[in-house]
DNA sequence: ATTAAATGTCAAGTATTTTTTACATTTTTT
DNA sequence: AAAAAATGTAAAAAATACTTGACATTTAAT
């Protein structure tokens, strides 16, 4: 896939502003905490169905957490 | 992740509506025909990268695309 | 009816995500 | 200050996405 995209995303800030924990957040979307910091941290491109799950847990839209540049 | 949870979309649709070939919109997000077609054959659960760009390409929300069941 | 375009299938290999485990550091609570 | 909770780092294995190539079938165009 095109190398030159990057997706990057502000889970950190949102997932705060709700007040959950990456813990929390891996549970209800029945993932790891790893996972979670994987997004968080890295420039890491989750699948569609794992965002579309932080989308809906977190109460957003999929592009208010996820972005290309 | 969730197993008993699974991606599914309506890409199909939305594609040939807009009035795109698979190949088309495989070089339009700058991946093969191969991808697409998993997409919108098997319960394929694609990166949120790839699923962002035809979004984007197909000027829609991700939602109107992909959703969970 | 023939040709061309679009779609479908199969398989093998590569790349990346996700899980699991374990421990270190920082922040918050008491 | 001590304990508990939250966050960070690392690394290996497992699972899955993505690529590549080649061919079959269906649909649209001439």
């Amino acid at each position: 896939m095109n190398k030159e995209i990057v997706l990057k995303n502000n889970l950190k800030n949102i997932r705060q502003q709700v007040g959950l924990s990456q813990e929390e957040l891996a549970g209800l979307v029945s993932t790891t905490r790893q996972t979670i910091i994987a997004i968080e941290k890295a420039q890491f491109n989750p699948s569609t169905k794992l965002a579309l799950l932080i989308s809906l847990v977190l109460d957003k839209k999929v592009e208010e957490i996820f972005y290309v540049e």
